[in-house]
DNA sequence: TATTGTTATACTCTATAACTATA
DNA sequence: TATAGTTATAGAGTATAACAATA
């Protein structure tokens, strides 16, 4: 658990550079975690042909079946046009379906396939797994307190 | 401050989906929470022609002047021929410059200009007024917490 | 043989404008 | 007019293979 070396001179040995200035930006750890989480949740997805996104979209839609595309978009925060190559992906791998709303022929309802809701029961495991692994070190409370502050974070979206 | 909904029927209304089971994920929300301080991020630097890589790489060469790319590749955690375009993308600001290393040539040196240095002084403290704004609301003890946090999630890279 | 920087390339993620068909 | 889904497209970010020059 060596602090991170803040070193002025170094130009001419192999030592790893580091910057203090950097290190001080709360941002740039957001940024770090996040990638490393991420590389590790697509290796975790991987062996079940979904990606982080396909994987979000099949858990809103097998808790939420029949909602729209757009209100999927909305909870995702992604932008339509990118969330349809998603519906797209899903929807030939059999785990959902587009079905025709009743009284609005412009919409479509996503519905999880049984294929599809037994999938997501299995790749949640995986997932789960894969969230004990990487936060094993971290205690309840720090759970609890890292999400709250993430939350917060959040909400600043468009707080400008 | 309200809870994430947890709706179960809402197919046909236009209220906000939300999944309880994602929310559970400490990543899923370390992904919105980093996504959001890198849309503020880019919005902060735009006025100074900089992205977040190119302010990262100018932060750790002012820090460290004379290190080679290799060791800023190393430093940043980005593949070295990623780095490529962001050196000349500095270079051609004119706010660094690549020198001849002595006894390897096939190494470059990387060295800010002055006007570098006064551009990155200037960009810095915007950014510190981009996280004071962001993290406003949290404590020291908060702030402290978080960091802690994220080097443990960071430090878990590659830890399989 | 190994390393430094580079080129080429490709894949993913994200965003915007504009279209169609409906409402 | 406005909305739902779509198409096309463009810009970032990230990753790998392979090359030339040098060690």
């Amino acid at each position: 658990m060596k602090p991170a070396a803040n070193i002025t001179p170094l130009p001419d040995s192999k030592t790893m550079a580091e910057d203090s200035q950097l290190d001080a930006f709360l941002g740039y750890h957001l940024k770090r975690a996040s990638h490393a989480v991420q590389v590790d949740l697509a290796q975790t997805l991987a062996p079940f042909d979904l990606r982080m996104i396909t994987f979000s979209a099949l858990a809103v839609i097998v808790k939420n079946a029949g909602l729209r595309q757009s209100q999927l978009a909305d909870a995702l925060e992604i932008e339509r046009p990118n969330l349809v190559v998603v519906i797209d992906e899903l929807e030939t791998q059999g785990l959902i379906v587009r079905k025709q709303v009743p009284h609005d022929r412009r919409a479509y309802a996503l519905h999880p396939t049984k294929d599809g809701k037994a999938h997501f029961a299995d790749v949640v495991e995986a997932v789960k797994a894969h969230e004990a692994r990487l936060f094993a070190e971290f205690s309840q409370e720090e759970r609890a307190t890292l999400r709250s502050a993430l939350l917060k974070i959040e909400a600043q979206r468009g707080m400008k």
